[in-house]
RNA sequence: GGGUUCGUAGCUCAGUUGGCUAGAGCAUCUGGCUUACAUCCAGGAGGUCGGAGGUUCAAGUCCUCCCGAACCCACCA
């Protein structure tokens, strides 16, 4: 019998372990299903659960309902390295201990973040249990195992040989206190309150007839200390102002350069003098000016964010000391205009830390995007390509990353849900740009490049040498001093110039070869989580499972991770990752602002899976949430479905009671519950004749004799409910699904048909309550099955109670988990019907 | 600058390809401790669906403009 009050801290464990041990959550527990998988974005493997993670609750949902529905079903959980926010994370620890990450070399580093990473794993796979999670956990995957590291590199290997991998000297955004790059979506921009500096840049040939009213040029900038790297002076081709200076030269100040003042159609007429200084080394739009009218790049800060010696006299001093001693001397040659004070612009900063961004020019790798291409090995292309819908748009034979990418959605191989996104997805794709996908750290997949030491004399080493002390300088210089063994064990970074010779491979080709010390990006390995999970490209799970059917994310990493997976998908199984993204919403708090520690407003999912139970926050998260609108998570609404939770159990109860009532009665009837004896006239030799009520499909149901207009009533509503919950979770209508089966079952089961019930139940007529307690039962079961992929503790623990209570059946497996999906049968009409014979 | 979304009851939001008197939860008011449940039940009040025009037999839903809010991308030297 069942207690007062659902006990969920007692049951929800207890429930989770019934699952695990008997296999439920293995696609083996339907091994002739067809196939229906999804991945589990990985979470950061030190990470803690946070609200954002409890989302994924969708996915447990549709895996519970197709496992239901008899499908070979797959939810593969895994965990992701995370490279710098890893590192991010232990640099703190290491801060806290007054060391920092130049105390070690590379190796020594990596190996304490492993271990770092390793004592602090494991912990959210045991919250996601919590949860009610239905992963697979055997087949549970770190980003840094072997055969993702193998695969990996063979990726890398086979985009190398592809003519898709390049280096290139490049501005990147470094980040001189992380010491490394970021790509341009990991940048973000602040609102900054700074001075804009008027500069006067002495005309030369003043003397010409025309110009003699002028002797100088004056420029606007905030960043007054990169003067000494520009190499040119703009304006625009139509400013009346400025036009006869177009191919004169100016003088650079605190130089004796000078530079050439252009004309290009970037400069913005409207902004301070209408004239800019070029600084291609250091400005994003400086340097593509820069590059189209072919001025020199020169540095003037080093990756410490010092002045480097480019910079003269100035050569040492900070960015900040430098533009003060910069500024001062200009003013006293009188080469400074005026001072805006109180001029507020955006600067790009670090998105974690914040830390304000050097936009520097060194080597990086990357991964071109938008050239077409045709793969060196292996079948070409357009034979390669799976879809034929694809394969017409690629052309004859050729296409680039980003085309496949973007016509995977347009040609609807991939559905994007909210379609709005799909608009989103198509501007970037468009406008896609070279992947950078090298960083430098040294939590990663370590690039497989190494670089032969005698042909590439000008490899910029840093390493400690033997006594723990940092030493830099070029290979050659360096093996004059040092051997190549203490070089090599102290290594810290190497930067090879774009030109440098390299081999790919990964083992170490020869004895007088370094490896590259830039990791991969943490989404190229992650991009290619559909492969490296399923064993791509010969493991059974991958033939079975991709393309995965569904991948749900939250719409922030669409560009970061979803378009990566898509693009490298297509690109080494000619096949899309998955068939449908579902961006689901962000968790707010209730007033609908973003979690952020520094407000203060973060809830802790676990607190609440301790207050209410997981299945009220289950509940709470998936109705009243429309994908990629946020969903507000407040106490109020969970308390809401934990009292729905007790609902059900209260409903179960006297449902059960009733049914043990009856038991005793029922014997003295020689009616064996819940078989049920009478069957339509003409179906006696049906063999549905001998089974119980609750296995019986609804259209028949409804036609037995001695069932009330009442009993006929909520049946039609079963069947209706469980026909429009079919088609609410069919459309990704979750939120939908889980309203119409609370009102069912709240409103119409509980509030209308149960009381309707109990003159039947507390009256004389024995056959009547029977056949209550028939519909009852047969209704309870169908809805605990409905129920079960939003709340699967509560609807599992009831259907046990039940099957203690002797609930008799073929159909009735061990858990309700593996039971099979309740069956509606109403024609267009709505009226039921029978089956043909 | 380019793009997307939102504005529906006091609050938080649903509302599918346009189709019966616009829904839910919470809050509120009235009445009930009826032997499954007071974490409950029965009932009520509360909305000119941001504003104005248009398309249509029919508009919360489609189109145009306006007002207000949020977000994404690019980026200001």
């Amino acid at each position: 019998m069942l207690s007062k009050r659902p006990d969920f801290h007692e049951y929800e464990p207890r429930i989770y372990k019934l699952w695990e041990e008997n296999d439920c959550f293995k696609p083996e527990a339907n091994p002739k299903g067809k196939p229906f998988s999804i991945l589990l974005p990985p979470p950061n493997a030190n990470a803690s659960l946070h609200v954002g993670h409890t989302m994924y609750v969708i996915e447990d949902l549709l895996i519970r309902w197709h496992r239901m529905l008899g499908d070979k079903t797959l939810w593969l959980p895994g965990s992701d390295h995370a490279g710098f926010e890893t590192q991010y994370v232990y640099e703190n620890i290491l801060a806290e201990k007054n060391q920092s990450r130049f105390d070690f070399d590379r190796d020594t580093l990596y190996k304490k973040i492993d271990g770092f990473v390793r004592k602090n794993s494991g912990l959210i796979q045991k919250q996601l249990r919590r949860l009610g999670f239905s992963l697979d956990w055997s087949r549970d995957t770190f980003t840094l195992d072997k055969k993702v590291v193998e695969q990996v590199c063979m990726t890398f290997r086979k985009m190398h040989a592809d003519g898709l991998v390049y280096r290139d000297n490049y501005l990147v955004n470094y980040c001189p206190h992380f010491g490394t790059t970021f790509a341009d979506l990991e940048v973000k921009y602040v609102e900054k309150k700074g001075k804009l500096y008027y500069l006067r840049y002495p005309l030369i040939d003043t003397k010409s007839y025309q110009l003699k009213a002028i002797s100088y040029i004056t420029v606007a900038t905030t960043r007054p200390e990169t003067m000494l790297g520009d190499t040119a002076m703009a304006v625009h081709p139509d400013d009346k102002r400025y036009q006869k200076l177009i191919g004169r030269t100016v003088t650079l100040p605190l130089t004796d350069r000078e530079i050439p003042v252009i004309a290009d159609n970037e400069v913005d007429r409207e902004f301070g003098s209408g004239a800019v200084k070029i600084t291609p080394a250091h400005d994003t739009t400086d340097f593509e000016i820069g590059k189209r009218h072919g001025l020199e790049v020169i540095s003037v800060i080093d990756f410490a964010g010092k002045m480097n010696k480019n910079a003269g006299e100035y050569q040492g001093l900070s960015v900040q000391e430098a533009r003060n001693k910069i500024v001062a001397n200009l003013s006293r040659q009188d080469l400074i205009e005026k001072v805006d004070e109180n001029y507020t612009h955006r600067v790009s900063v670090s998105y974690k830390g914040e830390h304000p961004i050097e936009p520097m020019v060194m080597p990086n790798w990357y991964i071109k995007t938008s050239e077409k291409f045709q793969p060196k090995a292996g079948p070409p292309l357009a034979e390669k390509v799976k879809s034929e819908k694809l394969k017409k748009d690629l052309g004859v034979e050729e296409a680039s990353l980003g085309e496949m990418g973007l016509l995977a959605v347009k040609k609807k191989l991939i559905k994007i849900i909210p379609e709005r996104f799909e608009k989103t997805y198509y501007q970037w794709m468009n406008n896609i740009k070279p992947w950078p996908i090298s960083r430098q750290i040294v939590w990663g997949i370590r690039i497989p490049a190494w670089y032969d030491i005698d042909k590439n004399p000008h490899l910029q080493i840093t390493f400690l040498n033997e006594h723990k002390e940092i030493v830099s300088g070029t290979i050659k210089e360096l093996l004059k001093k040092h051997k190549l063994e203490e070089i090599e064990s102290g290594l810290q970074t190497l930067i090879a110039p774009v030109a440098a010779e390299y081999i790919i491979d990964e083992k170490k080709p020869g004895n007088r070869f370094l490896q590259e010390t830039d990791v991969f990006d943490t989404w190229f390995s992650s991009g290619q989580w559909p492969l490296v999970t399923l064993g791509y490209p010969n493991n059974s799970d991958f033939k079975d499972f991709y393309p995965t059917a569904v991948l749900d994310t939250m719409w922030d990493i669409l560009f970061f991770w979803v378009a990566r997976m898509i693009m490298l998908g297509l690109y080494l199984t000619g096949d899309v990752p998955f068939e449908t993204v579902y961006l689901h919403s962000m968790v707010t708090d209730e007033k609908g602002a973003k979690m952020s520690k520094s407000k203060g407003n973060v809830i802790d999912p676990l607190d609440i899976v301790d207050e209410y139970g997981a299945d009220a926050l289950r509940m709470s998260l998936l109705v009243g949430s429309a994908p990629g609108n946020p969903v507000a998570l407040s106490m109020e609404k969970v308390k809401g479905y934990r009292n729905f939770v007790t609902k059900v159990w209260n409903a179960s109860r006297f449902v059960l009671s009733h049914k043990a009532k009856l038991k005793v009665k029922s014997q003295n009837l020689k009616v064996e519950f819940p078989a049920y004896a009478k069957v339509p006239a003409g179906r006696q030799n049906s063999k549905l004749t001998s089974r119980p009520i609750t296995e019986l499909p609804n259209h028949l149901v409804t036609k037995l004799p001695n069932l009330t207009p009442e009993d006929q009533n909520i049946l039609t509503k079963l069947n209706k409910t469980i026909k429009t919950i079919n088609s609410h979770l069919k459309h990704f209508r979750f939120s939908q699904a889980g309203e119409d089966i609370y009102n069912f079952f709240w409103h119409d089961y509980c509030d209308t048909y149960i009381e309707q019930t109990k003159e039947r139940l507390y009256g004389e007529d024995q056959e009547a309550a029977w056949a209550a307690v028939c519909v009852l039962t047969k209704v309870l079961i169908d809805s605990l099955k409905l129920l079960h992929p939003f709340m699967p503790f509560v609807t599992e623990e009831i259907y046990q109670k039940f099957r203690e209570a002797g609930l008799e059946g073929k159909e009735y497996k061990k858990e309700l988990m593996i039971s099979s999906w309740p069956k509606s049968n109403i024609s267009a009409n709505n009226t039921l019907v029978w089956p043909n014979p």
